[in-house]
DNA sequence: CCGCCTTATTGGTCAGACCATTTCCGAGTC
DNA sequence: GACTCGGAAATGGTCTGACCAATAAGGCGG
Protein backbone atom coordinates (compact mmCIF):
# COMPACT_ATOMS: atom_id res chain seq x y z
CA UNK A 1 0.00 0.00 0.00
CA UNK A 2 1.21 3.63 -1.08
CA UNK A 3 0.95 6.29 0.96
CA UNK A 4 -2.40 7.97 -0.10
CA UNK A 5 -2.73 10.36 2.16
CA UNK A 6 -4.82 13.29 -0.28
CA UNK A 7 -3.09 15.57 1.52
CA UNK A 8 -4.66 14.70 4.67
CA UNK A 9 -1.72 15.28 7.55
CA UNK A 10 -1.12 11.55 9.10
CA UNK A 11 -2.82 12.21 12.27
CA UNK A 12 -5.78 13.43 10.45
CA UNK A 13 -6.05 9.77 8.61
CA UNK A 14 -5.82 8.85 12.63
CA UNK A 15 -8.86 11.22 13.37
CA UNK A 16 -10.93 10.53 10.94
CA UNK A 17 -10.76 7.01 10.86
CA UNK A 18 -12.70 6.56 14.25
CA UNK A 19 -14.33 9.82 14.26
CA UNK A 20 -15.71 8.08 10.86
CA UNK A 21 -16.76 4.98 13.34
CA UNK A 22 -18.34 7.72 15.55
CA UNK A 23 -20.49 9.33 13.09
CA UNK A 24 -21.69 6.24 11.25
CA UNK A 25 -22.41 5.16 14.97
CA UNK A 26 -20.53 1.68 14.56
CA UNK A 27 -18.26 2.60 18.17
CA UNK A 28 -20.50 2.96 20.97
CA UNK A 29 -19.51 3.92 24.28
CA UNK A 30 -17.29 1.48 25.87
CA UNK A 31 -16.36 -0.08 22.76
CA UNK A 32 -12.10 -1.40 22.77
CA UNK A 33 -10.10 0.31 19.93
CA UNK A 34 -6.93 -1.07 18.67
CA UNK A 35 -3.79 -0.86 20.32
CA UNK A 36 -2.00 2.34 19.09
CA UNK A 37 0.57 0.05 17.65
CA UNK A 38 -1.74 -1.97 15.67
CA UNK A 39 -3.52 1.22 14.51
CA UNK A 40 -0.67 2.67 13.23
CA UNK A 41 0.53 -0.64 11.09
CA UNK A 42 -3.17 -0.78 9.91
CA UNK A 43 -3.22 2.71 8.76
CA UNK A 44 0.72 2.48 7.88
CA UNK A 45 1.35 6.10 9.92
CA UNK A 46 3.85 6.11 12.55
CA UNK A 47 2.69 5.76 15.98
CA UNK A 48 3.46 9.20 16.82
CA UNK A 49 0.60 10.31 14.63
CA UNK A 50 -1.64 8.03 16.26
CA UNK A 51 -0.92 9.07 19.36
CA UNK A 52 -1.49 12.66 18.20
CA UNK A 53 -4.95 11.50 17.45
CA UNK A 54 -5.59 10.19 20.39
CA UNK A 55 -4.43 12.89 22.37
CA UNK A 56 -7.46 14.90 20.82
CA UNK A 57 -9.87 12.50 20.69
CA UNK A 58 -9.00 11.94 24.68
CA UNK A 59 -8.71 15.82 25.03
CA UNK A 60 -12.63 15.74 23.52
CA UNK A 61 -13.78 13.80 26.24
CA UNK A 62 -15.03 10.96 23.50
CA UNK A 63 -12.20 8.51 24.42
CA UNK A 64 -10.17 6.99 27.62
CA UNK A 65 -7.13 5.52 27.84
CA UNK A 66 -5.32 3.11 30.45
CA UNK A 67 -2.35 1.03 30.44
CA UNK A 68 -1.91 -3.18 30.99
CA UNK A 69 -2.71 -5.99 29.01
CA UNK A 70 -6.36 -5.72 27.49
CA UNK A 71 -6.73 -2.68 29.19
CA UNK A 72 -6.04 0.30 26.42
CA UNK A 73 -8.27 2.84 24.97
CA UNK A 74 -11.98 2.35 24.14
CA UNK A 75 -14.42 4.68 23.75
CA UNK A 76 -15.70 6.93 26.70
CA UNK A 77 -18.79 5.59 28.63
CA UNK A 78 -19.19 8.97 29.80
CA UNK A 79 -17.78 12.13 27.83
CA UNK A 80 -17.31 14.52 31.22
CA UNK A 81 -16.70 18.32 30.99
CA UNK A 82 -15.04 18.56 28.21
CA UNK A 83 -16.94 19.91 26.06
CA UNK A 84 -17.66 22.68 28.61
CA UNK A 85 -14.13 23.39 28.51
CA UNK A 86 -13.58 23.30 25.06
CA UNK A 87 -16.77 25.28 24.90
CA UNK A 88 -15.18 27.61 27.37
CA UNK A 89 -12.16 28.41 25.27
CA UNK A 90 -14.25 29.39 22.34
CA UNK A 91 -16.30 31.83 24.29
CA UNK A 92 -13.17 33.65 26.06
CA UNK A 93 -11.72 34.03 22.04
CA UNK A 94 -15.18 34.71 20.38
CA UNK A 95 -16.31 38.37 19.97
CA UNK A 96 -19.60 37.52 20.69
CA UNK A 97 -21.23 40.28 22.56
CA UNK A 98 -22.45 40.06 26.42
CA UNK A 99 -25.63 40.41 25.36
CA UNK A 100 -25.58 37.46 22.82
CA UNK A 101 -24.08 35.54 25.39
CA UNK A 102 -27.12 36.68 27.68
CA UNK A 103 -29.83 35.38 25.24
CA UNK A 104 -28.07 32.50 24.86
CA UNK A 105 -27.68 31.64 28.40
CA UNK A 106 -31.36 32.17 28.91
CA UNK A 107 -32.15 29.67 25.75
CA UNK A 108 -29.74 26.86 26.97
CA UNK A 109 -31.13 27.59 30.93
CA UNK A 110 -34.64 27.70 30.26
CA UNK A 111 -33.96 24.44 28.57
CA UNK A 112 -31.77 23.18 31.42
CA UNK A 113 -34.77 24.15 34.01
CA UNK A 114 -37.77 22.56 32.05
CA UNK A 115 -35.78 19.21 31.85
CA UNK A 116 -34.89 19.36 35.62
CA UNK A 117 -38.56 19.78 36.49
CA UNK A 118 -39.86 17.15 34.39
CA UNK A 119 -36.39 14.58 36.28
CA UNK A 120 -36.32 15.71 39.04
CA UNK A 121 -34.66 13.12 41.46
CA UNK A 122 -33.82 13.01 45.37
CA UNK A 123 -30.21 12.97 44.75
CA UNK A 124 -30.24 16.38 43.07
CA UNK A 125 -33.08 18.27 44.70
CA UNK A 126 -30.70 17.43 47.81
CA UNK A 127 -27.78 19.06 46.38
CA UNK A 128 -29.67 21.72 45.50
CA UNK A 129 -31.29 22.39 48.92
CA UNK A 130 -27.42 21.94 50.35
CA UNK A 131 -26.86 24.75 48.19
CA UNK A 132 -29.59 26.86 49.19
CA UNK A 133 -28.80 26.54 52.55
CA UNK A 134 -25.10 27.02 51.72
CA UNK A 135 -26.14 30.42 49.82
CA UNK A 136 -28.09 31.45 53.31
CA UNK A 137 -25.16 31.52 55.34
CA UNK A 138 -22.86 33.15 52.41
CA UNK A 139 -22.51 37.10 53.07
CA UNK A 140 -19.84 37.67 50.78
CA UNK A 141 -19.79 38.39 46.73
CA UNK A 142 -16.80 35.56 45.99
CA UNK A 143 -18.48 32.79 48.09
CA UNK A 144 -22.01 33.73 47.16
CA UNK A 145 -20.90 33.95 43.46
CA UNK A 146 -19.40 30.49 43.81
CA UNK A 147 -22.40 28.72 45.30
CA UNK A 148 -24.65 30.41 42.76
CA UNK A 149 -23.10 29.08 39.84
CA UNK A 150 -22.93 25.82 41.25
CA UNK A 151 -26.44 25.98 41.65
CA UNK A 152 -27.13 26.86 38.22
CA UNK A 153 -24.62 23.91 37.06
CA UNK A 154 -26.15 21.50 39.29
CA UNK A 155 -29.63 22.29 37.29
CA UNK A 156 -28.56 21.28 34.81
CA UNK A 157 -27.11 18.44 35.38
CA UNK A 158 -30.58 17.39 37.03
CA UNK A 159 -32.01 17.22 33.37
CA UNK A 160 -30.09 14.51 32.49
CA UNK A 161 -29.49 15.04 28.92
CA UNK A 162 -25.44 15.64 29.49
CA UNK A 163 -25.48 17.32 26.74
CA UNK A 164 -27.62 20.67 26.92
CA UNK A 165 -25.73 20.17 30.88
CA UNK A 166 -22.42 20.87 29.27
CA UNK A 167 -23.16 23.52 27.26
CA UNK A 168 -25.03 25.72 30.15
CA UNK A 169 -22.19 24.47 32.43
CA UNK A 170 -19.90 26.67 29.95
CA UNK A 171 -21.24 29.67 29.44
CA UNK A 172 -22.08 29.83 32.84
CA UNK A 173 -18.85 29.25 33.95
CA UNK A 174 -17.33 31.40 31.08
CA UNK A 175 -19.74 34.56 32.52
CA UNK A 176 -18.96 33.87 36.06
CA UNK A 177 -16.00 36.05 36.41
CA UNK A 178 -17.96 39.11 34.65
CA UNK A 179 -20.67 38.43 37.42
CA UNK A 180 -18.15 37.96 39.94
CA UNK A 181 -16.72 41.83 39.41
CA UNK A 182 -19.71 43.04 38.63
CA UNK A 183 -21.33 41.80 41.92
CA UNK A 184 -18.12 43.26 43.51
CA UNK A 185 -19.11 46.90 42.86
CA UNK A 186 -22.71 46.81 43.31
CA UNK A 187 -23.42 49.39 46.15
CA UNK A 188 -26.32 47.42 47.47
CA UNK A 189 -24.78 44.02 47.44
CA UNK A 190 -26.68 42.52 50.18
CA UNK A 191 -30.26 43.30 48.91
CA UNK A 192 -29.05 41.86 45.36
CA UNK A 193 -28.11 38.75 47.32
CA UNK A 194 -31.32 38.48 48.94
CA UNK A 195 -33.42 38.99 45.63
CA UNK A 196 -31.19 36.24 44.71
CA UNK A 197 -32.11 33.94 47.47
CA UNK A 198 -35.74 34.88 47.08
CA UNK A 199 -35.36 33.88 43.11
CA UNK A 200 -33.36 30.73 43.73
CA UNK A 201 -36.10 29.34 46.15
CA UNK A 202 -38.75 30.04 43.77
CA UNK A 203 -36.96 28.17 41.24
CA UNK A 204 -36.18 25.11 43.55
CA UNK A 205 -39.53 25.16 44.38
CA UNK A 206 -40.92 24.94 40.63
CA UNK A 207 -38.58 22.43 40.08
CA UNK A 208 -39.96 19.97 42.84
CA UNK A 209 -43.08 20.85 42.18
CA UNK A 210 -42.49 19.08 38.37
CA UNK A 211 -44.09 22.01 36.63
CA UNK A 212 -41.50 22.74 33.87
CA UNK A 213 -42.99 25.64 32.12
CA UNK A 214 -42.55 27.95 35.54
CA UNK A 215 -39.41 26.82 35.90
CA UNK A 216 -38.18 27.98 32.48
CA UNK A 217 -39.84 30.91 33.33
CA UNK A 218 -38.68 31.87 36.58
CA UNK A 219 -35.17 31.18 35.24
CA UNK A 220 -35.75 33.60 32.35
CA UNK A 221 -36.90 36.12 34.99
CA UNK A 222 -34.01 35.53 37.31
CA UNK A 223 -31.04 35.72 34.59
CA UNK A 224 -32.71 38.82 33.46
CA UNK A 225 -33.03 40.63 36.80
CA UNK A 226 -29.29 39.50 37.54
CA UNK A 227 -28.03 41.16 34.30
CA UNK A 228 -30.11 44.41 34.91
CA UNK A 229 -29.00 44.59 38.09
CA UNK A 230 -25.72 44.36 37.56
CA UNK A 231 -25.81 46.40 34.55
CA UNK A 232 -24.66 44.34 31.66
CA UNK A 233 -26.09 42.58 28.40
CA UNK A 234 -29.05 45.12 28.57
CA UNK A 235 -27.55 46.78 25.59
CA UNK A 236 -29.81 46.12 22.72
CA UNK A 237 -33.30 44.29 22.04
CA UNK A 238 -33.29 41.37 23.45
CA UNK A 239 -32.46 38.52 20.34
CA UNK A 240 -34.67 36.14 21.67
CA UNK A 241 -38.13 38.13 22.07
CA UNK A 242 -41.29 36.25 23.50
CA UNK B 1 14.38 22.31 37.46
CA UNK B 2 12.91 19.22 38.64
CA UNK B 3 10.25 17.55 36.51
CA UNK B 4 7.44 19.36 39.27
CA UNK B 5 4.60 17.76 37.41
CA UNK B 6 2.31 17.14 39.95
CA UNK B 7 0.76 13.81 38.27
CA UNK B 8 -0.19 15.60 35.37
CA UNK B 9 0.57 14.40 32.09
CA UNK B 10 3.71 15.59 29.95
CA UNK B 11 1.20 17.13 27.30
CA UNK B 12 -1.44 18.59 30.08
CA UNK B 13 1.32 21.14 31.07
CA UNK B 14 1.36 22.17 27.61
CA UNK B 15 -2.20 22.27 27.06
CA UNK B 16 -2.48 24.06 30.85
CA UNK B 17 0.02 26.55 30.33
CA UNK B 18 -1.43 27.80 26.97
CA UNK B 19 -5.27 27.54 28.04
CA UNK B 20 -4.72 29.57 31.04
CA UNK B 21 -3.31 32.37 28.86
CA UNK B 22 -6.69 31.90 26.95
CA UNK B 23 -8.68 32.06 29.92
CA UNK B 24 -6.55 34.47 31.37
CA UNK B 25 -7.54 36.57 28.48
CA UNK B 26 -3.58 37.23 28.00
CA UNK B 27 -3.74 35.50 24.88
CA UNK B 28 -5.77 37.17 21.62
CA UNK B 29 -6.76 35.93 18.65
CA UNK B 30 -3.90 36.50 16.27
CA UNK B 31 -0.96 36.36 19.27
CA UNK B 32 2.32 34.31 18.39
CA UNK B 33 3.48 31.47 20.35
CA UNK B 34 6.73 30.41 21.14
CA UNK B 35 7.91 27.32 18.71
CA UNK B 36 7.69 24.12 19.58
CA UNK B 37 11.20 23.26 20.26
CA UNK B 38 11.38 26.52 22.55
CA UNK B 39 8.17 25.66 24.14
CA UNK B 40 9.52 22.00 24.76
CA UNK B 41 12.61 23.66 26.69
CA UNK B 42 10.57 26.57 28.65
CA UNK B 43 8.91 23.42 29.86
CA UNK B 44 10.90 20.79 30.56
CA UNK B 45 9.09 18.23 28.33
CA UNK B 46 9.94 16.53 25.28
CA UNK B 47 9.15 18.04 21.39
CA UNK B 48 6.37 15.27 21.57
CA UNK B 49 4.37 16.11 24.14
CA UNK B 50 4.02 19.97 22.87
CA UNK B 51 2.87 18.45 19.88
CA UNK B 52 0.63 16.34 21.53
CA UNK B 53 -1.02 19.77 22.86
CA UNK B 54 -0.27 21.91 19.87
CA UNK B 55 -2.55 18.80 17.43
CA UNK B 56 -5.42 19.32 20.50
CA UNK B 57 -5.74 23.27 20.25
CA UNK B 58 -5.56 23.24 16.56
CA UNK B 59 -8.19 20.65 15.81
CA UNK B 60 -10.38 22.45 18.62
CA UNK B 61 -9.94 25.12 15.83
CA UNK B 62 -7.51 27.65 19.07
CA UNK B 63 -4.69 28.00 17.10
CA UNK B 64 -3.20 27.37 13.65
CA UNK B 65 0.45 26.42 12.32
CA UNK B 66 2.34 26.77 9.51
CA UNK B 67 6.04 26.33 8.41
CA UNK B 68 9.06 28.16 7.30
CA UNK B 69 11.16 31.28 9.94
CA UNK B 70 8.42 33.68 11.76
CA UNK B 71 5.95 31.82 10.92
CA UNK B 72 4.67 29.40 13.58
CA UNK B 73 1.85 29.19 16.13
CA UNK B 74 -0.53 31.60 16.89
CA UNK B 75 -3.99 32.02 18.22
CA UNK B 76 -6.55 31.71 15.69
CA UNK B 77 -7.95 34.81 14.12
CA UNK B 78 -11.07 32.66 13.95
CA UNK B 79 -12.15 29.80 15.27
CA UNK B 80 -14.20 28.32 11.94
CA UNK B 81 -16.29 25.21 12.35
CA UNK B 82 -14.03 23.08 14.89
CA UNK B 83 -16.69 23.90 17.70
CA UNK B 84 -19.48 22.52 15.71
CA UNK B 85 -17.64 19.63 14.49
CA UNK B 86 -16.49 18.50 17.95
CA UNK B 87 -20.45 18.99 19.00
CA UNK B 88 -21.73 16.51 16.90
CA UNK B 89 -19.14 13.86 17.87
CA UNK B 90 -20.77 14.41 21.29
CA UNK B 91 -24.43 14.39 20.05
CA UNK B 92 -23.71 10.96 18.62
CA UNK B 93 -22.23 9.00 21.79
CA UNK B 94 -24.89 10.76 24.00
CA UNK B 95 -27.91 9.63 25.16
CA UNK B 96 -29.97 12.98 24.60
CA UNK B 97 -33.26 12.03 23.36
CA UNK B 98 -34.42 13.15 20.39
CA UNK B 99 -36.84 14.82 22.06
CA UNK B 100 -33.89 16.92 24.34
CA UNK B 101 -32.32 17.67 21.22
CA UNK B 102 -35.54 19.19 19.44
CA UNK B 103 -36.43 21.57 21.91
CA UNK B 104 -33.29 22.68 22.58
CA UNK B 105 -32.33 23.15 18.46
CA UNK B 106 -35.32 25.61 18.62
CA UNK B 107 -34.22 27.08 21.66
CA UNK B 108 -30.76 27.91 19.52
CA UNK B 109 -32.14 28.41 16.39
CA UNK B 110 -34.85 31.04 17.89
CA UNK B 111 -31.55 32.91 18.73
CA UNK B 112 -30.24 32.16 15.48
CA UNK B 113 -33.04 33.45 13.43
CA UNK B 114 -33.58 36.47 15.88
CA UNK B 115 -29.79 37.76 15.43
CA UNK B 116 -30.08 37.29 12.22
CA UNK B 117 -32.93 39.65 11.42
CA UNK B 118 -31.26 42.36 13.76
CA UNK B 119 -28.15 41.87 11.52
CA UNK B 120 -29.30 41.34 7.92
CA UNK B 121 -26.70 42.06 5.65
CA UNK B 122 -26.56 41.93 1.72
CA UNK B 123 -24.64 39.09 1.52
CA UNK B 124 -26.29 36.94 3.90
CA UNK B 125 -29.27 37.77 2.12
CA UNK B 126 -27.59 36.55 -1.27
CA UNK B 127 -27.00 33.25 -0.23
CA UNK B 128 -30.43 32.72 1.50
CA UNK B 129 -32.26 33.73 -1.75
CA UNK B 130 -30.21 31.78 -3.46
CA UNK B 131 -30.55 29.07 -1.38
CA UNK B 132 -34.03 29.57 -1.66
CA UNK B 133 -33.55 28.67 -5.10
CA UNK B 134 -32.12 26.32 -5.36
CA UNK B 135 -34.52 24.07 -3.13
CA UNK B 136 -37.64 24.99 -5.66
CA UNK B 137 -35.45 23.42 -7.95
CA UNK B 138 -34.77 20.19 -5.65
CA UNK B 139 -37.69 17.78 -5.86
CA UNK B 140 -35.36 14.51 -4.33
CA UNK B 141 -35.70 14.37 -0.75
CA UNK B 142 -31.50 14.15 -0.20
CA UNK B 143 -30.75 17.10 -2.55
CA UNK B 144 -33.38 19.16 -0.50
CA UNK B 145 -32.45 18.46 2.36
CA UNK B 146 -28.80 19.40 2.02
CA UNK B 147 -29.80 22.42 1.21
CA UNK B 148 -32.46 22.90 3.43
CA UNK B 149 -29.86 22.03 6.21
CA UNK B 150 -27.52 24.78 4.66
CA UNK B 151 -30.56 27.19 4.95
CA UNK B 152 -30.46 26.90 8.32
CA UNK B 153 -27.02 27.43 9.15
CA UNK B 154 -26.74 30.29 7.00
CA UNK B 155 -29.30 32.15 8.79
CA UNK B 156 -27.00 31.39 12.13
CA UNK B 157 -23.76 32.27 10.61
CA UNK B 158 -26.34 35.70 9.44
CA UNK B 159 -26.30 36.54 13.04
CA UNK B 160 -22.64 37.19 13.16
CA UNK B 161 -22.41 35.22 16.48
CA UNK B 162 -20.03 32.71 15.77
CA UNK B 163 -20.57 31.16 19.26
CA UNK B 164 -24.16 30.45 18.41
CA UNK B 165 -23.71 29.94 14.84
CA UNK B 166 -21.75 27.01 15.91
CA UNK B 167 -23.65 25.23 18.29
CA UNK B 168 -26.66 25.78 16.01
CA UNK B 169 -24.72 24.10 12.85
CA UNK B 170 -23.76 21.30 15.23
CA UNK B 171 -27.29 20.58 16.68
CA UNK B 172 -28.40 20.93 12.88
CA UNK B 173 -25.82 18.55 11.48
CA UNK B 174 -26.00 16.07 14.11
CA UNK B 175 -29.85 15.91 13.34
CA UNK B 176 -29.02 15.87 9.25
CA UNK B 177 -29.12 11.91 9.36
CA UNK B 178 -32.44 11.52 11.03
CA UNK B 179 -33.63 13.97 9.08
CA UNK B 180 -33.22 12.35 6.05
CA UNK B 181 -34.17 8.82 6.83
CA UNK B 182 -37.52 10.28 7.77
CA UNK B 183 -37.96 12.58 5.01
CA UNK B 184 -37.69 9.53 2.80
CA UNK B 185 -40.24 6.91 4.55
CA UNK B 186 -42.97 9.61 3.97
CA UNK B 187 -45.62 8.47 1.71
CA UNK B 188 -46.43 12.42 1.50
CA UNK B 189 -43.13 14.17 0.51
CA UNK B 190 -44.24 16.74 -2.13
CA UNK B 191 -46.55 18.03 -0.27
CA UNK B 192 -44.31 18.47 3.20
CA UNK B 193 -41.66 19.77 1.04
CA UNK B 194 -43.86 22.26 -0.79
CA UNK B 195 -44.65 22.80 3.14
CA UNK B 196 -41.20 23.89 4.10
CA UNK B 197 -40.46 25.87 1.19
CA UNK B 198 -43.36 27.66 2.16
CA UNK B 199 -42.31 28.40 5.47
CA UNK B 200 -38.45 29.07 4.81
CA UNK B 201 -39.95 31.89 2.52
CA UNK B 202 -41.76 32.83 5.52
CA UNK B 203 -38.86 33.09 7.74
CA UNK B 204 -37.07 34.94 4.80
CA UNK B 205 -39.35 37.41 4.60
CA UNK B 206 -39.29 38.20 8.40
CA UNK B 207 -35.32 38.46 8.60
CA UNK B 208 -35.52 40.89 5.79
CA UNK B 209 -37.79 42.94 7.20
CA UNK B 210 -35.99 42.79 10.36
CA UNK B 211 -38.70 41.72 12.30
CA UNK B 212 -36.48 39.56 15.02
CA UNK B 213 -39.96 38.21 16.78
CA UNK B 214 -41.41 36.76 13.72
CA UNK B 215 -38.46 35.16 12.60
CA UNK B 216 -37.97 33.72 16.14
CA UNK B 217 -41.67 32.39 15.89
CA UNK B 218 -41.65 31.29 12.29
CA UNK B 219 -38.50 29.29 12.94
CA UNK B 220 -40.30 27.17 15.99
CA UNK B 221 -43.37 26.88 14.29
CA UNK B 222 -41.43 25.54 11.34
CA UNK B 223 -39.13 23.19 13.33
CA UNK B 224 -42.10 22.11 15.54
CA UNK B 225 -44.41 21.49 12.03
CA UNK B 226 -41.73 19.48 10.59
CA UNK B 227 -40.66 17.31 13.51
CA UNK B 228 -44.85 16.06 13.98
CA UNK B 229 -45.34 15.74 10.34
CA UNK B 230 -41.65 13.09 10.45
CA UNK B 231 -43.13 11.82 13.74
CA UNK B 232 -39.96 12.14 15.83
CA UNK B 233 -39.62 14.03 19.29
CA UNK B 234 -43.04 13.99 19.85
CA UNK B 235 -43.03 11.67 22.48
CA UNK B 236 -42.88 14.34 25.38
CA UNK B 237 -44.27 17.44 26.89
CA UNK B 238 -41.59 20.35 25.48
CA UNK B 239 -39.12 21.21 28.01
CA UNK B 240 -38.86 24.38 26.59
CA UNK B 241 -42.82 25.24 27.19
CA UNK B 242 -44.25 28.89 26.31
C1' DC C 1 -5.35 -23.23 47.76
C1' DC C 2 -3.02 -18.99 48.51
C1' DG C 3 0.31 -15.51 47.87
C1' DC C 4 4.22 -13.81 45.60
C1' DC C 5 7.06 -13.10 41.58
C1' DT C 6 7.91 -12.91 36.82
C1' DT C 7 6.48 -11.75 32.35
C1' DA C 8 3.86 -9.73 28.70
C1' DT C 9 0.94 -6.05 27.16
C1' DT C 10 -0.17 -1.41 26.51
C1' DG C 11 -0.12 3.45 26.91
C1' DG C 12 3.37 7.44 28.22
C1' DT C 13 7.61 9.80 27.30
C1' DC C 14 11.71 10.96 25.24
C1' DA C 15 15.69 11.82 22.01
C1' DG C 16 17.10 12.42 17.65
C1' DA C 17 16.90 12.32 12.90
C1' DC C 18 15.08 13.74 8.49
C1' DC C 19 11.65 16.08 5.45
C1' DA C 20 8.83 20.08 3.32
C1' DT C 21 7.77 24.61 3.23
C1' DT C 22 8.78 29.24 3.62
C1' DT C 23 11.38 33.32 4.57
C1' DC C 24 15.57 35.78 4.32
C1' DC C 25 19.73 37.33 2.54
C1' DG C 26 23.56 37.77 -0.23
C1' DA C 27 25.97 36.96 -4.64
C1' DG C 28 25.77 37.74 -9.14
C1' DT C 29 23.87 40.09 -13.19
C1' DC C 30 21.91 43.61 -15.99
C1' DG D 1 20.71 50.57 -8.20
C1' DA D 2 17.37 47.01 -8.96
C1' DC D 3 16.42 42.49 -9.99
C1' DT D 4 16.91 37.52 -9.93
C1' DC D 5 18.36 33.41 -8.31
C1' DG D 6 20.08 30.16 -5.11
C1' DG D 7 21.43 28.61 -0.76
C1' DA D 8 20.97 28.89 4.34
C1' DA D 9 18.11 28.91 8.20
C1' DA D 10 13.74 28.55 10.66
C1' DT D 11 9.79 25.98 11.69
C1' DG D 12 6.25 22.66 11.75
C1' DG D 13 5.45 17.55 10.13
C1' DT D 14 6.77 12.79 10.36
C1' DC D 15 9.14 8.77 11.55
C1' DT D 16 12.06 5.42 14.21
C1' DG D 17 13.38 3.26 18.07
C1' DA D 18 14.16 3.11 22.62
C1' DC D 19 12.84 3.02 27.44
C1' DC D 20 9.51 3.82 31.37
C1' DA D 21 5.19 2.79 34.20
C1' DA D 22 1.16 0.60 35.18
C1' DT D 23 -1.34 -3.48 35.09
C1' DA D 24 -3.12 -8.01 34.19
C1' DA D 25 -2.16 -12.88 33.74
C1' DG D 26 0.15 -16.86 34.62
C1' DG D 27 3.36 -19.76 37.06
C1' DC D 28 5.76 -21.33 41.04
C1' DG D 29 6.66 -22.31 45.72
C1' DG D 30 4.72 -22.73 50.09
Amino acid sequence: MTEERDGLHAYEVVLKHIEAGILAGTHHPGDQLPTERDLAAQLAVSRSAVREAMRVLQTQGLITSSTGPGRGTRIAPSRGDALARIFQLHLMLSDAGTADLTETRIALERSSAALAARRTNARSLRKLRGLMVAMDGAEEVDEFNDLDTDFHVQIARTGQSELIADLTVGIRQAVREAIRTASAALPNWPEHRDQLRHEHAEILSAIESGDSAAAANLVEQHIRRAYVTLGIGTDEEPPNPR
